[in-house]
DNA sequence: GAAATCACCTAAAAGGTTTTCGTAACGTAG
DNA sequence: CTACGTTACGAAAACCTTTTAGGTGATTTC
């Protein structure tokens, strides 16, 4: 709580020179003598001097400020991209306006105008799952890149995760270490996410030549469900020696059922997850095999892509982002099909 | 991606005003006839006009726009807090610039003049634990206000959850509902959080006239230590009838292994937790009574003494923010002491 | 009929920075 | 000594909005 802050018109009084050659010293252009430079350099020091960022807005018509609209901060997914993308525009000089509309297109709509109000320079837009959402883009002055949840509009630029090929991943991994008679539970169908690695799963299968055991079981995305289904196919189809669960937390309730019923994680039933959330992925005992959505990269690919955007080379489409299989205990442990793991978590501090 | 933004010299001409006119008719002053104003409003939404906060901040020196930096995002803690502060900011007509300095106190700096060169209102700080951390306030023109890490100096404006009191909520309700033998679970000592609960857990004791069974335990923050304590607990103390854990999961821990060695919860022993993290106290079997820290009412709070701050009524000192009792299954179902439930905890979506 | 009042509107300045252009000083070539 | 190029600096415009002070015309008052 001190005094009025300095201007560059301070800065240049100090000095002894015209705002014109201040600005110039400051912002190392030529035409300005070494000495000269360095006694306003040594002014701007002692006054503490940092120029106005909305006084140099105003003139640039460039705020170097990103909006960042997420529909719902409170769920696990939008975090971690979030995250990734606050990296990326920290690594640069860009600073980001956090706005959570909570899932409510009203609010959404109010943000958006603050948003342009603001004069930022792009916008990256959040959601909460991977089923595409409306595009603002048409709306918008400035470029706009969608991450988690694509546009509706194959022309916007969208990031989203390869939930196929996460689903490939987990099932080739499952019959690399020898596992042939595989299920599948998942959450509920209403989802993409659940659809698409559903579908994973079934081509996989089909190029392995391998039968999916039963049906893909959908409820949930709950441990509850995990546990649920876990006893309804261990029961109808008790032949299985491995699962692959839509999600972490699903996984967890199998693994628990299964172990109550008797029946040994890995060595009976392979267990695969999904999500790589760390603090069930690594408590479950054994730890849980996952595949990781690598969501903190897609939120910092998709903001990268917000500046080449922004520099008017977008890039148009869908992006689908690969996904990591981590592999932990609940999937043979020296197996000698995969020498190498492909990638381990770490712990947790 | 359209043409350039509409500026109220456009407004003005399309109306056929001064541009002096317009920006009084668009900001409901006096002095301008109603059919004047109505035209001019009429222009502004054809043109959609929106003020350029820029210009705007550049002359009232205010951007409405306060920074947040938080010191590690990727922690469970600053999540509730920051939605807290967000939600209150957009209540108002601010906006929230997001900085994530990673625990990097280089970074931190950085960041600090980012946010200044931007000319915030104010700053909010949030931490990751309820350790003190070193005040900024004397750095910085604008000002500062502390959310669950406070500052190290007792003139600044901190907002912390009430452990100790979190903690008598927990032992007191063990106590109502019929508990004597009660044993203590804790995280490191090195955190202030655990100190603090472990406080509160002997003072509320010895009110009661109760002994604590054995030595609070402290470990790690983890499930693992909450299984680990718990066969160190049924083995050294067979005769606890309830357990306070100092978070969910050393709570989820203690109650799969007590589970395992034949104990009945909540028959046999009364286990409560800490901070609500759902996914943990809603899932565990029995679900968990806990100490729900309300971190978003904190995070709201500390966001609207910041607006007071900023409006030059600032509230000095360490601010204790009450917590709740969340009470679920994991204590005496239908023990008659305790009729009415201070507060149950929805189920996730 | 002149003066005072009123309602409505405009011109201009202010806010901080960057950039363009102008200009002064100086050196060099003719 | 003139003409011109170079170097270093300064004046002023531009960005967009708000506010203050002032101005115009119409209406009222004596």
């Amino acid at each position: 709580m001190t005094t009025r802050r300095a201007t560059i018109t301070d800065v240049a009084a100090l000095a002894g020179v015209s705002v014109a050659t201040a600005s110039k010293a400051l912002n190392g252009r030529d035409d300005v003598r070494a000495t000269t430079r360095q006694l306003v350099i040594d002014a701007a020091a002692q006054l503490s001097f940092q120029p106005n960022v909305l006084a140099q807005g105003l003139l640039s018509g460039q705020t170097r400020t990103v909006g960042l609209l997420t529909s719902d901060m409170v769920g696990r997914f939008g975090i971690p991209v979030l995250l990734g993308a606050e990296n990326a525009f920290g690594a640069g000089e860009m600073a980001v306006l956090l706005c959570d509309a909570r899932g409510d297109a009203i609010r959404e709509q109010h943000y958006i105008r603050t948003l342009l109000s603001r004069r930022v320079d792009g916008l990256i837009v959040v959601g909460e799952s991977t089923d595409p959402r409306p595009s603002i883009t048409k709306d918008v002055p400035v470029p706009v890149v969608y991450a988690y949840a694509p546009s509706d509009d194959p022309a916007d630029v969208s990031f989203v995760p390869d939930d196929e090929g996460g689903a490939r991943l987990a099932v080739r991994h499952l019959i690399a270490t020898g596992r042939t008679r595989i299920a599948h539970i998942t959450g509920p169908t209403t989802y993409k996410a659940a659809t698409d690695r559903a579908e994973g799963v079934r081509e996989t299968l089909a190029e392995a030549g391998l039968e999916q055991v039963g049906e893909t079981l959908s409820g949930a995305w709950s441990q509850r469900w995990g546990r649920l289904a876990a006893d309804m196919l261990l029961l109808n189809d008790p032949q299985i020696d491995a699962v692959f669960c839509g999600n972490d937390q699903i996984a967890a309730g199998f693994i628990e059922a299964a172990r109550e019923r008797g029946r040994r994680v890995p060595d009976d039933i392979a267990v695969v997850g999904y999500d790589n959330w760390e603090v069930l992925s690594e408590e479950t005992r054994p730890t849980l095999t996952t595949i990781d959505p690598d969501l903190e990269r897609l939120g910092h690919t998709a903001a990268q892509h917000l500046f080449a955007a922004i520099d008017g080379k977008a890039t148009p489409g869908v992006h689908s982002m690969p996904t990591r299989l981590v592999i932990r205990d609940s999937t043979a442990p020296g197996i000698p099909d995969t020498p190498w793991q492909v990638s381990r978590g770490g712990s947790e501090a």
